[in-house]
DNA sequence: CAATGTGAAGTACTTCACAGCC
DNA sequence: GGCTGTGAAGTACTTCACATTG
């Protein structure tokens, strides 16, 4: 029942476009410390995976790696961005010129890696105009004739948690199709727009929980050198997020 | 095989914890409105899950509704934050005073939830001194006294991301059992401290991908109203971060 | 012969479906 | 009657184990 088994190409797990993003963390890294040329278990162990998981969540996408050898470095960071489509420019928009705004405005790494913000907004009368990092702020009315102008695709939502939603609605309006929301509120968007949460007090939540509930000893009396993890369900370093 | 099948009390999912952080979300955006009873599925659906999702999280922890009405909106909130230990106050320090970091310190929602950032560190010496939000930095080498003497369990570090590692083990060695990490490297800490890792770019690397991938038409010709999801594999709401 | 790529086995999480209760 | 709480069924993801290859 309910029958189409593999009716596309093939089903990519979610989980595995987030490991992806690691992955290229990592290898970046070791690019700056001119390695070039990985195997997967030290690469996995770097991460916080299994080995065949980041052979896997590769065979996804094509064969990189050379067998006896390992992947190279650079090789594999170009091949894992261009299957993303994250190796070129993406404009972008941003509402919500706070602290959190301004930092991801002023954010390098961010602009380094191909998230270009060409235009910001804001709804307080005593921001617009002000100019921050080179971009003027506008108000939040013009998201709509701004964002088809310009033809940008994603946007970020830096507002706080009660005007999150009317700044989706003006992006959605206006053609956006992907939003990523710092702001701590659910959004309804079109079916169509994609949105991504970035949620700080998820990860506390989840932080403190370990932290209260792990029975693991404070203090490691005993040889912490090779127990890492397989202790019993805590696996510190996992992607997972 | 591998017996012991239930050895601690329960095991919890750490899907569960992560979705609980969402509904406490959602929880207190409907007690600012007023609700004061909701049932499993209007829940579910403002939080992009299913109704029998929120059921069984819920289950792990106790038996929190009526049968037949609902939740009540108030006690499930303390509920919820009783039960992952996020009801009370949380000191914490905070290393890398830079454009994210000052955003942080400045957070209103993140104090409001009971983390309070008592000392903050930094590495650059035209920063040791200056005053945030009234508090003072103190120079990186200062991190393992300071945390021991005030005590405190959770770290943030907001570094860039060849100093993280560092900040990391200073914290380490100052007793520190949490890390919420925003830069963006991996670090590696000892078996006993829990870190959590707040990665842009895995978002946006999913939001991209999923832009480029899905053949989801940009407009929405037929009467888009109802086919929500179900579609294919796409599901824009899901928590699943 | 070391390390990849991959079906098959195992595990973890999600959804269903319905008994039990208000 | 409506809605919770929960075993049982289903699905998705991870790990194993090994044939394959440079």
């Amino acid at each position: 029942m309910t029958d189409t088994p593999q009716p596309k190409r093939k089903h990519i797990p979610q989980a595995t476009i987030k490991r992806l993003a690691t992955y290229v963390q990592v290898l970046e890294s070791l690019a700056r410390d001119n390695v070039s040329v990985i195997s997967s278990n030290p690469l996995a162990e770097a991460c916080g995976v299994q080995g065949s998981q980041i052979r896997k969540d590769l065979a996804y996408f094509g064969e990189f790696g050379i067998r006896g050898v390992g992947y190279q470095v650079n090789h594999l960071i170009s091949s894992i961005t261009s299957s993303l489509g994250v190796d070129h420019e993406w404009p972008m928009v941003l509402v919500g010129v706070g602290n959190l705004g301004k930092a991801m405005i002023n954010h390098i790494g961010f602009h380094a890696h191909g998230f270009h913000i060409k235009a910001i907004f804001d709804c307080d009368p005593f921001k617009i105009g002000d100019k921050v990092h080179g971009l003027e702020v506008f108000p939040t009315q013009e998201i709509k004739p701004i964002v088809e102008k310009l033809g940008v695709e994603i946007a970020v939502i830096t507002t706080p948690p009660e005007r999150a939603q009317r700044a989706a609605s003006y992006l959605a309006e206006g053609g956006i199709k992907g939003i990523l929301n710092f702001a701590p509120a659910r959004i309804k968007v079109p079916d169509h727009v994609h949105v991504e949460y970035v949620d700080f007090f998820r990860h506390m939540y989840n932080l403190i929980f370990n932290l209260t509930q792990d029975p693991k000893e404070a203090k490691p009396e005993r040889d912490a050198m090779d127990i890492k993890k397989h202790l019993f369900d805590s696996d510190p370093g996992q992607i997972r997020d």
